[in-house]
DNA sequence: CACCCTAAATTGACCGGCCAGTCAGCCTCC
DNA sequence: GGAGGCTGACTGGCCGGTCAATTTAGGGTG
């Protein structure tokens, strides 16, 4: 099916595209964007950095290409995980545990996601990313609201929660995925539970 | 007495010495490390780039420097704020809010020492801040033995507690700190209350 | 007070290295 | 045999760092 319509040239184009996206989130959260060069990503990925730029406009493209194509990889997982659960208090669940289990395998992307380009942590200042992170901001806000509606969860202002929630998890897995000191063995439920106390009915 | 012995030249120098850190501190967490020039640095300190290079050896320099004399700030306003504090509790409060007033009044410095060089936002792998930390770590740990000596705290494992503590303190000040949209009117309250439920006797 | 004279502080043009980005040619596969 | 993917030496610009030239400060002298 993802083959549908599709010549050798093409698939052998995407897959290049995809090693040089790969090499260039393990060059990127090595080095830092500054100091990662298109040698070294090139160099990464088996080819000559001019093969690089057939692939892609700039340095920046690169980045902001491998970076992209990372979280909409997480968002799917998290849609997937999301669509099978069955109440309010299982989609938050889903929602938080998605993040950290993908995250655990890519911690590449989330050490470029969250030390590199200080605009970009902040995803609410406008951004290459503030689509991803509304469409996210909807979803969240969403099963806050349906809870809600339905009474599995406290009433309470939908928007500042859900960000305040966002937020919340984003701090936790800076601390999980950035500090290798992970004492805590599993910190997703932690969180959740510190979340549930909020918005549980009492 | 911060003047003893010290000629009108010292003065000069010192006032140069510390408008260069301030311009410093400004660009680098304006520009990030890497995009920031020193001649963008100099310009905003409104001398010339060859000027720097009398104060300063390097650009690593100056950024370690400018760094360095921030959080030495903090520390002795964190120092101050202790000694006036009668109990435990007290402490702890001045711990965390001389860090969130400290901060607010220097989101440069905050911005800085949290999204730039990784290594340094987790303190405790070896980097040129390793000193700060461990004194600051003491500190704290050395209050909640006192407290647990005293009764005024539950027992608990001192050092990895400490620890744990620290992380809180630090991922709520980011919070704070590097998203503006602070609904929150005083989180530092809302930090301590969350350790205090944690370590106060029952 | 005017005038120098020296030393120190400051300047900014310049250098060299680094690296993003280019492109003329090569290579490979059909 | 040729079309298109790939190569890597090359270029141009940028910026950290230098240093000879210039300015400034200050104090001694007539």
């Amino acid at each position: 099916m993802a083959l549908a319509g599709k010549t050798r040239k093409d698939v052998l184009q995407e897959f290049r595209t995809s090693e040089l996206l790969d090499a260039a989130r393990h060059v990127f959260a090595l080095r830092g964007y500054h100091a990662a060069t298109i040698d070294q990503i090139a160099a990464h990925a088996g080819v000559a950095k001019g093969t690089v730029y057939l692939y892609f406009d700039s340095k920046r493209e690169l980045f902001l290409a491998a970076l992209r194509q990372g979280i909409l990889a997480l968002h799917a997982e998290v849609a997937h995980q999301l669509r099978a659960a069955p109440t309010p208090q299982a989609q938050l669940q889903a929602f938080i545990n998605a993040r950290f289990h993908y995250f655990s395998r890519h911690p590449d992307l989330f050490r470029i996601y969250y030390t590199e380009f200080p605009q970009l942590a902040t995803p609410t200042a406008s951004s290459e990313f503030h689509d991803l992170y509304e469409q996210q901001a909807k979803l969240l806000e969403s099963v806050l609201a349906d809870g809600i509606r339905s009474g599995h969860l406290r009433p309470c202002p939908v928007p500042s929660t859900a960000r305040l929630v966002y937020d919340l998890i984003r701090s936790a897995l800076a601390q999980h995925i950035l500090h290798e000191a992970a004492d805590n063995p599993n910190p997703e439920a932690a969180v959740f539970q510190f979340i549930w106390k909020g918005i549980s009915p009492s």
